[in-house]
DNA sequence: GCCGTTTTCGGCCCGACTGTTTTCAGTCG
């Protein structure tokens, strides 16, 4: 039986977690089962070869019982108290909680009193006023029901807005807001100020000597469809392309405590405010609570917050409760890569394949942003869209490049292609063409359908190649609207860091692939990380800042990424020259 | 179910809002 991957071992915990929750477990350990399920898909090592080491109870979390768990997994395929959680509750139950003011407790009071188990058996209730006879349920129930139906939340989850999308929206209101009379400090908080992969909504926060003056103004603004009050000091607001926004105004001194509550994530803030509670004290919006002295600390900046109990200043993409406290604690944070930091892009396209821009036009534009190497990295023979590179083109582009390297001065232009990884693991131009040029970069563009074993054999095979230097965006996924192909990351990171291949950050912004856990355990295995912009046109070598943003999450310094280095030294890390 | 500057039991974040309730449990962020 192939091994479990760290994600399937996580889905089955979420599971658990979801069902004793249905069955009225104390939360707590309906939690323990979502904490292991966190530690477990974020574990830089494979949690079955920890379980069958008889270490997985180092992972935090993960103790005698849950190991207990993972080992009968690992052995039979199954966890008993899984199926019999199964066999008590129809999957249509957990459908039902996707509904605005639907919990589990009250989801399982519908089941067990009118043996309501699906979200149709749901609706028809609320059609023929069936609910308002159950104990806690009354007619604003079943309209809001009915409303939560029309509305098409049922079917389909609230779609999560692209990172880029939602920090132009932001900066469009925050800049707004700060133009005001009277306004002084303005900011986006969430997800969005994390740089997270996508959001589902933003949040701004303010100071204003008039509250009501900048809310009234939110509202007014040429991108909000539709706001109301949602308390005092506080406007909610929908754009018209969807994005719900939430703004709040506090006083000056307590700016600091409401950004940082604000910034989040969820399991940051909790995890800081279970830290502070054994030392007695209580972190919240309002300021922080000292037992000793009964006294609140207001502080205007978020930097304060943080100095008061004692903590470094975290920056917002590290507020994931993957260990920043404890770093931030002990002084050990990273410096964390940015933007100026590259020297080198070592993905692009150009009008060979199915870019916009001349070789030379993309290197100029190169130059221009400060760069000091571009490799171009057009699609190869097998590409499949009319515009795909045969060996006899690649060649006379290969004599192209060179010649306008001679030519052009201020950047050194490489000439590298980016080859199909076929199915069985091989590059689509032989070795010999390979060996000519001064980069390759392998990607899967076909057969995303594979099992699970297959394609990491096939991605391993693609390491294993002395001429691919490089993966590139090595999950396939596309954020919001494709999966990852199925693939044991762990075994294809192990492979990389053996092998002397780099992985890819894929800069694009529906892309950022390698995503921030993934490019963490590589770099933790030892593995290289590349940034690249994938630029099909000028404009898009700006990208790069999304895949920085993403090994800024993946906590990587400027000497975990490759292309940070000068052109000789990062020739000399490639896998061709250390042959 | 996990975990330990309140270590092997008794804790395990904070606050607002909602609808249904006579004081609050459940839900949400």
């Amino acid at each position: 039986m192939p091994d479990f991957t760290n994600a399937a071992i996580a889905q089955y915990f979420d599971e658990l977690g979801d069902l004793y929750e249905l069955d009225g477990a104390v939360v707590h350990r309906v939690m323990a089962y979502r904490n292991a399920a966190k530690a477990v898909r974020d574990a830089p090592v494979s949690v079955a070869a920890l379980a069958k080491e008889g270490r997985v109870t180092t992972l935090p979390g993960i103790g005698k019982t849950l190991e207990e768990k993972i080992v009968t997994l690992l052995d039979t395929g199954g966890i008993p108290s899984l199926d019999r959680l199964r066999a008590k509750f129809p999957p249509g139950l957990l459908d039902m909680t996707r509904l605005p003011g639907l919990g589990p407790k009250r989801a399982r009071k519908l089941f067990d009193d009118l043996r309501i188990d699906s979200l149709d058996a749901l609706r028809e209730a609320a059609e023929s006023e069936r609910l308002r006879g159950v104990r806690g349920f009354g007619p604003k129930f079943e309209q809001a029901v009915l409303e939560a139906f029309a509305a098409g939340v049922a079917e389909r989850p609230a779609p999560r807005v692209l990172l880029p999308r939602a920090l132009g929206i932001g900066e469009q209101i925050t800049s707004a807001l700060r133009s005001l009379p009277g306004v002084d400090r303005v900011e986006l908080a969430g997800s969005a100020r994390r740089l997270a992969d996508s959001v589902k909504d933003l949040d701004v926060i303010a100071t204003a000597s008039d509250p009501k003056a900048l809310t009234g103004a939110f509202a007014r603004l040429d991108v909000i469809e539709s706001a109301g009050s949602a308390g005092e000091n506080a406007v909610r607001g929908r754009t018209h392309s969807g994005l719900a926004v939430d703004v709040r105004v506090v006083e000056p001194d307590l700016f600091g405590n409401l950004l940082q509550h604000f910034t989040g994530s969820k399991d940051h803030n909790m995890q800081l405010r279970e830290a502070m509670v054994r030392r007695g004290l209580h972190v919240s919006e309002y300021g922080i609570l000292d037992d000793a002295t009964g006294e609140t600390t207001r502080c205007a900046r978020e930097e304060e917050v943080y100095e008061r109990l004692g903590l470094a200043w975290i920056p917002p993409e590290l507020r994931e409760g993957r260990g920043e406290l404890e770093a931030a604690a002990a002084g050990t944070l990273p410096r964390l890569i940015e933007v100026s930091d590259l020297k080198g892009e070592l993905h692009s396209h150009t009008v060979l394949s199915d870019g916009r821009q001349t070789a030379e036009e993309m290197a100029l534009a190169a130059r221009e942003r400060g760069l000091e190497y571009i490799a171009h990295t057009d699609h190869s023979a097998t590409h499949g869209f009319g515009n795909h590179v045969d060996p006899d083109t690649l060649k006379a582009q290969i004599e192209h490049v060179r010649e306008l390297n001679e030519r052009i001065e201020g950047i050194e232009l490489l000439i590298g292609t980016e080859t199909n990884i076929l199915p069985d693991g091989s590059p689509d131009y032989d070795d010999e063409l390979l060996a000519e040029l001064d980069w390759v970069v392998g990607s899967v563009h076909t057969s995303f359908g594979m099992a699970e074993h297959e394609m990491t054999k096939r991605l391993v095979a693609a390491c294993e190649h002395p001429w691919i230097d490089a993966i590139g965006h090595p999950t396939g996924r596309k954020i919001e609207r494709r999966k990852p192909y199925a693939v044991d990351m762990n075994r294809v990171i192990e492979a990389a860091a053996r092998t002397h291949t780099m992985l890819e950050i894929n800069a694009a912004p529906d892309r950022r692939d390698l995503n921030d856990v993934h490019a963490r355990n590589a770099r933790d295995a030892g593995v290289k990380i590349l940034i690249d912009s994938d630029a099909h046109g000028v404009r898009e070598l700006a990208l790069a800042r999304w895949g920085v943003a993403t090994a800024r999450r993946a906590w990587l310094t400027p000497d975990d990424v490759a292309n940070t280095r000068p052109w000789p030294e990062f020739a000399a890390m490639r896998k061709r020259a250390r042959a």
